[in-house]
DNA sequence: AACATTACTGACCAAACGGTCAAGTTTTTT
DNA sequence: AAAAAACTTGACCGTTTGGTCAGTAATGTT
């Protein structure tokens, strides 16, 4: 039985062991999704045996499901800090250059999040009609009430959330068709979609 | 060894079956990703044997890129479709509309396109180099084109196709969350996207 | 040093999977 | 009606995979 579910103490191997097949198994996940993946994969990236994995957890699903917890909480990070009383643009340019910023620098992540939702979401569900509803419940007030007070332009809070959730990700998990679309030219696409999105969410967004 | 590869004559009840198996195969594909699917899933799904799928098309593999080579093909027509001649903004929110409709009415083709992306086009990698990339690069010119005449702002072409695919797939590829943020409320998520998304492309292209 | 706990592994197992094949059935052709 | 071609399948095979387990090694505790 894996030490996770029978023991609250940690010791300091279960936490470095935990931390390096955690490690592996993002690398491996986000590369080949849930059922595409093995154990044994897992194994050889960390240098672990596959009986040590399962020592550590419970199952390959387990492994998944820590990996997604830890992940949602990231990931939902941003979207917290928006705030009412500051500028609406500089705001909602603040959430694109973060989750830009994110895709940039945690594409592992972006991946494995999108292969979960694409099967689905079996992992997850719970999660996102509970915590991310309510979250993106409470912002989309915050913008009704900027719409309201013609700060910003009359438009729909979750279709705005999806749209910048959707273009930013995108670069990230379609990463390869954006390379093939752009393959001579040497710019960062991250740095040039930057002002893009920016300019047009922002331009949306003038009352 | 398969009809497919050795004859060049089809028989009537080699198209019927190739069809109700490709079919079969998109629901299963799409579902599970390349990976994550059987070719007993599909067969059951079939209501065939498996021996039989493997009468018509070699192998697991052969089934999956007959799907995706099928798939490209509809794919990329609402691109091919988008004229220099007629005005910038309504050839653009066509072109929305297009995708948008295709989201809506092939969820599964959408889908399997994310997977096969996701997982670095192992399949598609060459197509998306050359015929996508050179469509891209044509269309792309249109767009410079109206920017210089002064019919549109001036915006990188590249990224405005990004983020229309990125925006319109969302709906079908995340749907899963799409419906959790949404889930009270009654109006199809594709019928109150399509007035969004007109919008905010259109005010962006504005000069 | 003796003991207890934790960490690790080779060998193994049952199930699932992709794929084959010989032998049968059905359809088409003559 | 007979021969040929196309179609179908149960039984089977080798490999991969998730997971177990008994036994060993390392680490920590007294």
């Amino acid at each position: 039985m894996a030490r996770s579910e029978t023991t609250k103490k940690t010791t300091r191997i279960q936490r470095q062991k935990t931390e390096i097949i955690l490690e592996a198994a993002l690398d491996v996940f986000s590369d080949f999704g849930f059922r595409g993946s093995t154990i044994d994969m897992i194994a050889n990236r960390a240098n672990l045996s596959k009986p040590n994995i399962l020592y550590y957890f419970d199952n390959k699903e387990a492994i998944h499901i820590t990996l997604l917890e830890k992940l949602l909480e990231t990931w939902l990070e941003p979207l917290h800090e928006i705030n009412e009383n500051n500028p609406p643009i500089d705001e909602i340019c603040k959430y694109i250059e973060q989750k830009l910023n994110m895709a940039r620098d945690f594409p592992r992540e972006s991946k494995l999040f999108a292969n979960e939702i694409l099967q689905g979401a079996p992992h997850v569900l719970p999660e996102l009609q509970g915590t991310l509803r309510a979250l993106v419940e409470k912002k989309a007030k915050i913008i009704k009430n900027w719409s309201k007070q013609g700060k910003i332009a009359d438009i729909d809070p979750n279709h705005l959330f999806f749209s910048i959730w959707a273009t930013t990700q995108h670069y990230a998990d379609f990463d390869i068709q954006v390379q093939s679309v752009l393959n001579d030219e040497t710019v960062d696409p991250f740095q040039s979609a930057s002002p893009f999105l920016k300019k047009m969410f922002s331009t949306m967004l003038e009352p």
